[in-house]
RNA sequence: GGGCGAUUAGCUCAGCGGUAGAGCGCCUGCCUUACAAGCAGGAUGUCCCUGGUUCGAACCCUGGAUCGCCCA
């Protein structure tokens, strides 16, 4: 810990470690902002809000991967936003994931030989919720470990009591709208969580099973006796279902069959006279041409079934059992009964042929077993309007997605939409608040019982006895709501509503950015929006900025049952969180795409989130080293300082910090949020650390008799170091929260509770910005890799000091080489540096020395008795070869008419300038060689 | 079947019309008093293939290949 607050002397900074060590830093910084309530808006605080509703992770889960990804990308932003002025509010939350926590639950029971029937649906729920506690809490802390910058007094869960209110409410006035309704239709059924499912909890799974072929026999044999026909044969890949058969259908089109339509058949194995019938949507190339039709499993058979009027036999029941309807199969489970089907039909011959075939097969998303299309009564809401409604929003451009493709994405989908079954038969969730008038149909729930919805059992009841009469008899509907339909409430139940007069609600809603993986793109942003504009006639945010998936090593999907997860907290011990903050977000600059995290499983190490850990340890060393320099002196005013006074390389790294600063917000601003940790990486080593702090150290060192002017120059060094260390570290901070917060602390000395979480954004100095002395500047760059590169070519020992030449015509580059001189000298180990303009450099007399040419600027180091004649050689050579195939390449282009009169005159140009240049490379080069042993 | 994305250095990825980039890894030399989790120097590419547009293509357009994802 660095020594700060009231205490703070920075004398006391060369006591420091020289590694970071981040995790006590980390916790403790953590605990400061919570504790004094640093990301706790007030809603009458001035500042423009911003606000971000995180995605609620379930209860049931421990923190992984993708968690930490979306996290840091969240986080980032917002705290940018803190850093900009605004009023922001980012509030954390989770969800509770109704099917998961339902089969963790009934697993336990199961181990214990109860079922969830046994405990009654109180204490049941009264387990569920000491897990919750447990779990959810799990889960809070985790997030808290990554510095999550989000107001934990706001924190709300789907079932608190507001949320659940909220649920009331949305549920109750859908249905006044008519936009809910309760019906028999055919549902993904979910036998192993018992429970109906969504479209969307549905995924489809190629696998590989058959195509069975078999004959039902024609009852009468009149019409299709000249053809003689007696069976039709139909295929089929789920065998079992044919015992719900009600009919067969052909395409009417089709030159086989169309005469058979309206003749019967008689169903194998169930006896029952099944109708022939024509329908267009069968195709008549594939497998046989004709379809069994069974409408109570496969809903392409369900909307043949609705347009002939045809009756739905269900043969299965709600466990995947076959029912009495399945007669002698009555009791087996449903792939146990596809076999026996199988042989029963072949015994009885009707079996023609066995195909190998892949094809799709729904598969419950939770339950991972094959889901069961089952005719069964349930809630839906119905999606066209509220589609319509988003897309009307959609075509004002709310929301916009970043990256733009996502929102084609967004917009096929509600154009193209289904119904959606909302109720599930589980306990754990909100109660559907609808209430059977079971006293109208003998107490009993059937298909006809009228119901009511209201907000709460009394309004219910109030309702039914002023329809009913006293001595109506109401029962609440046992199941509950999918949880998106809570989830699709977040941005605005988190925040007061129902009550638009919250002043949370008020204040910062809607809200102004979502961040989350593109795979819940339906699941939970469309349902969002949609709820969005039925509820508030707004979109929910202005922002959705999609991200991909965090993948592993080998570009696999990280996944619980793969067991390939990379753990965020075994990264996070080793690294930090603030190292595995910012690889995460540095591999994001390709927004939207997957990010590969590479990790070593064996060493249980990363290398990318290593290299940002020493990133952060670069960023302490730097700070350290500030500390050992900035004494008790005034170096936080720099601007009393005149420009004049300042060296160029103070200037250079004044206007790369502007340059650096205004990048950096534009990038923050628009999501380029890789590209603004890659700019802030590379500004913070490159040229602050490699360069302006090696620069600067000459200056620091001065120390005894420092003359008056030497004096003001280790100022204005000192003040600019605090300058661009304190920015650095502000800019920073979305990316690396605690690391910044305990160098900034450290530096500035300021108290505790001066969070820099809470700093403005560092002010924009447009007048520091200056192209053409960096571009000066970076031409003595070149020119001290050049000595240093002669140097290593001529194998000479660090330690060796040798003088240097620079010759050049260049007025200019003479000029930045004299002002630079001394930094030259310490830079190159230089001995003397003399800068000759090449007629000086030629009334010298020649020798040989070890020569180098860079554009237009030669560097000569004469020692000839140390030169290795060949390596200098071969480097020349070397130039020489790049020089001349750069003039060809240039001369070429130039040569060419076309180019010289179509291309921008600037181009052109630069082109001339570079060819001369290069020329002149050639030419010193060509000297030099000469020079060497009097030949080329 | 429809759509989307990817293909650039050994690896992971930027760049998206004007002479190919970063990090990691690799090679050489350095414990230079901020940092060996470091410093200095260095090597490395038919930018998937194919046509085309253009004075000029990694970048734009045809067509194709391979890998991956979404929807039906």
């Amino acid at each position: 810990m660095i020594e700060r607050a009231k205490t703070t002397k920075l004398s006391e900074a060369s006591g420091l470690p020289k590694t970071y060590d981040p995790v006590g830093t980390e916790n403790r910084w953590q605990k400061a902002w919570e504790e004094k309530g640093a990301f706790k808006p007030d809603p009458s605080a001035p500042g423009e809000p911003f606000s971000v509703v995180i995605p609620p992770p379930n209860v049931t889960g421990s923190l992984h991967m993708g968690h930490a990804f979306n996290t840091a990308l969240i986080d980032t932003v917002v705290r940018y936003k803190r850093l900009k002025g605004n009023n922001v509010l980012c509030l954390p939350g989770t969800d509770h994931a109704s099917i998961a926590v339902q089969t963790i639950l009934e697993r336990q029971l199961k181990e214990e030989g109860k079922n969830r029937r046994d405990l009654g649906r109180a204490s049941f729920l009264e387990k569920a919720w000491e897990w919750k506690e447990k779990s959810g809490g799990r889960i809070v802390d985790q997030l808290k470990r990554l510095g999550y910058s989000v107001d934990w007094s706001r924190e709300r869960f789907t079932l608190d009591e507001g949320l659940s209110k909220a649920v009331s409410e949305a549920f109750v006035r859908l249905h006044e709208k008519g936009l809910i309704y309760r019906g028999e239709y055919l549902v993904n059924w979910c036998p192993a969580s018992g429970s109906a499912v969504s479209d969307l909890e549905v995924e489809m799974k190629e696998v590989d099973g058959h195509l069975w072929h078999f004959r039902y026999p024609l009852v009468t044999s009149s019409v299709s006796s000249a053809k003689q026909i007696s069976y039709l044969e139909v295929a089929t890949t789920r065998p079992e279902t044919m015992l719900g058969d009600v009919a067969v259908a052909v395409n009417p089109s089709d030159e086989r069959y169309k005469d058979l339509i309206g003749e019967k058949l008689t169903l194998p194995l169930v006896g029952r006279t099944i109708p022939i019938i024509g329908d267009p949507h069968v195709d008549k190339d594939f497998g046989t041409g004709c379809v069994k039709v069974t409408p109570a499993h496969d809903p392409n058979d369900f909307e043949i079934g609705q347009r002939h009027d045809l009756p739905q036999i269900t043969v299965m029941t709600k466990k995947g059992t076959m029912n009495h309807n399945a007669g002698q199969f009555e009791g087996l489970d449903r792939f146990q009964a596809r076999e026996a089907v199988v042989d029963s039909l072949k015994e009885i011959g009707l079996l023609t042929k066995i195909e190998a075939y892949k094809h799709s097969v729904p598969f419950s998303d939770r339950g991972k077993v094959p889901v069961e299309p089952l005719l069964s009564t349930q809630w839906f809401v119905k999606m066209d309007p509220l589609a319509t409604s988003c897309s009307e929003f959609f075509e004002k451009g709310q929301p916009k997605f970043i990256p733009n493709r996502w929102s084609k994405v967004y917009r096929d989908w509600l154009t193209d939409i289904r119904d959606w079954c909302i109720s599930r038969q589980l306990w754990w969730g909100h109660r559907i608040p609808a209430w059977f008038v079971i006293s109208q149909t003998d107490n009993k729930v059937v298909n006809e019982t009228p119901y009511i919805v209201a907000r709460t059992e009394d309004e219910a009841k109030k309702l039914a006895r002023e329809k009913y009469g006293d001595s109506v008899r109401i029962e609440q509907d046992e199941d509950v709501l999918d949880t998106w339909f809570s989830s699709g409430l977040w941005p605005f139940s988190t925040l007061g509503w129902p009550d638009e007069t919250h002043p949370d609600f008020q204040r910062w809603y809607p809200t102004n950015t979502l961040v989350t993986g593109f795979d819940i793109i339906f699941f939970w942003v469309a349902r969002m929006t949609m709820m969005a504009g039925v509820f508030t006639e707004r979109m929910p945010f202005a922002d959705v900025y999609i991200h991909g998936l965090v993948r592993d090593e080998q570009n696999r999907k990280m996944s619980k049952s793969a067991g390939n997860g990379i753990d965020p907290l075994l990264l996070i011990e080793r690294y930090g969180t603030d190292a595995l903050r910012f690889a995460l977000v540095r591999e994001v600059a390709g927004a939207g795409q997957d990010i590969r995290l590479d990790f070593d499983r064996k060493n249980q190490t990363s290398a990318t989130v290593e290299a940002s850990r020493n990133f952060a340890n670069k960023l302490w060393n730097a700070t350290r080293f500030a500390l050992i320099n900035l004494e008790d002196q005034d170096f936080t005013n720099l601007e009393k300082y005149d420009s004049s006074q300042l060296q160029l390389s103070d200037k250079w790294i004044l206007s790369r910090l502007a340059r650096v600063n205004r990048e950096t917000a534009n990038r923050y601003e628009n999501y380029a949020l890789g590209e603004a940790a890659k700019g802030l990486y590379e500004f913070a080593w490159n040229d602050f650390c490699d360069w302006y702090l090696e620069l600067i150290k000459r200056r620091l060192n001065t120390s005894e008799n420092i003359s008056p002017n030497q004096l003001l120059d280790q100022k204005i060094a000192k003040s600019v170091l605090y300058k661009v260390l304190s920015d650095l570290l502000i800019m920073l901070h979305p990316l690396m929260p605690h690391l910044t917060e305990e160098l900034w602390h450290g530096l500035t000395g300021l108290d505790e509770d001066n969070f820099l979480a809470l700093q403005p954004w560092p002010k924009l100095n447009e007048q520091d910005l200056n192209i053409d002395l960096e571009s000066s500047f970076s031409d003595l760059l070149a020119s001290i890799r050049l000595i240093r590169n002669l140097r290593a070519v001529a194998g000479l020992k660090p330690s060796q000091k040798v003088p240097v030449m620079l010759v050049s015509g260049k007025k200019v580059l003479q000029n930045t080489l004299k002002t630079s001189i001394n930094d030259i000298a310490v830079l190159t180990k230089a001995e003397e540096v003399q800068i000759l303009s090449p007629e000086q450099a030629k009334s010298l007399p020649s020798m040989k020395a070890l020569a180098g040419v860079s554009g237009e600027l030669e560097v000569v180091l004469p020692i000839e008795g140390l030169i290795d004649i060949a390596s200098l050689r071969s480097r020349l050579e070397k130039d020489l070869n790049k020089a001349q195939k750069e003039i060809d390449s240039l001369s070429g282009r130039l040569a060419n008419k076309n180019f010289v009169d179509k291309a921008p005159q600037e181009v052109v140009e630069e082109c001339r300038a570079n060819l001369t240049e290069s020329e002149a490379q050639v030419r010193l080069v060509k000297e030099r060689l000469m020079g060497l042993d009097g030949t080329l």
